[in-house]
DNA sequence: CGATTTTTTGAATCATATCAACGTACGTGG
DNA sequence: CCACGTACGTTGATATGATTCAAAAAATCG
């Protein structure tokens, strides 16, 4: 049930047994079927998610209805509209889950006492969200760097198992690209090689 | 010399008079001129830069010599190529600096014996790249859901004094635009008013 | 003041979005 | 398990918006 999760923790941090038990009695399972929301736009979102099964997606929907993905989440990612999680505000992004899910969720104020009550939490949170920032930042060069072409080949590159679980519309709009637009430069590349 | 630096650190945490001399002892006060480099793509990121006075970028240089401004630092903020920092590979940024301009380093290694000797400086660390990261995936956002036009004005309405300080072309830049672009929109934003 | 950088403008070209239609695959309820 | 309805991917025609290249005007620096 928790394996995957603590199979990520102690990667990177020890844990004396104690630590493990109070940890786990902080963490809530739970399953989420396909098109199932976790959070929605306006909600506050009270739990952070750590995916131990199945995918999910944060995003924006815009005006004319668009939908703007944000992030995916397989297994072994975190997700949660972070703002929202520290501040308590109305979230802005809308969570679902692509496939059957299976989560753990954690409460702000779970996180809060751990990272208190235990420093190598402390230090694992950094380390996560400090490799989740460069991943950002590598994301948004590519967002203003590569020609269409180049992005889509970088996010094969990088995320294979993305783009084989989810469908090209949504890798798509993860891109900032129409789908019809995705459509034609993956035809394109096929011809060109 | 490092009042701003403590002034951002006691906003959030607070320090015995040990502590900051500890900090203190790991400063490296650093001025860098107008256009100078504080690193060059390919080189290894020895320091973590906080900015006291002055205007600095980070940016990537594509095959056509076109460069792609990944992030602005003026007073208050952090600025590096986190990725080489941390793992001592080359970097793939260059940062220079846009006015004559004061700095605070700090080595990898310093940063490491801080968080392990002050647990509220590892506490620090975390709001700070925490609140990085939301300000990255806001800014992912709007690059795959807005127009031009809006881009803009949401960079004036978040970061009005970036815009006062900082050459129009490298505000296109950062925004994944022309200069051409930029300029036109401007102009077409001027007229609808 | 002269030199350089920056912004603006114009015209031509290229890339992407949009709207609509079609075929296919898929999952969902009977 | 089949049939229906929805979701998905592709394609075409057209419109819109952005880039490119070139040049000149404006602003800034030393």
């Amino acid at each position: 049930m928790f394996d995957l999760f603590f199979k990520k923790l102690e990667d990177r941090i020890s844990l004396t047994d104690a630590e493990k038990e109070l940890i786990k009695s902080h963490l809530i399972p739970k399953k989420l079927r396909r098109r199932q929301y976790l959070l929605q736009e306006g909600e506050v979102c009270k739990y952070a998610a750590f995916v131990t099964k199945g995918a999910l997606r944060a995003y924006t929907v815009d005006e004319k209805d668009n939908e703007h993905i944000v992030q995916f989440a397989l297994e072994g990612w975190m997700i949660s509209d972070l703002y929202s999680f520290i501040t308590g505000e109305p979230a802005t992004y809308t969570i679902d889950a692509l496939e059957d899910s299976e989560l753990i969720l954690m409460s702000q104020a779970s996180r809060q006492e751990l990272m208190q009550q235990i420093p190598s939490f402390l230090q694992f949170s950094y380390f996560q969200i400090q490799n989740a920032y460069i991943a950002l930042q590598r994301r948004i060069t590519d967002l203003i760097s590569l020609s269409t072409e180049e992005k889509y080949t970088k996010l094969i590159k990088t995320y294979p198992h993305i783009v084989e679980r989810v469908p090209q519309h949504m890798i798509a709009s993860y891109l900032g690209l129409t789908p019809e637009t995705l459509s034609r430069t993956r035809k394109q590349m096929a011809k060109n090689k």
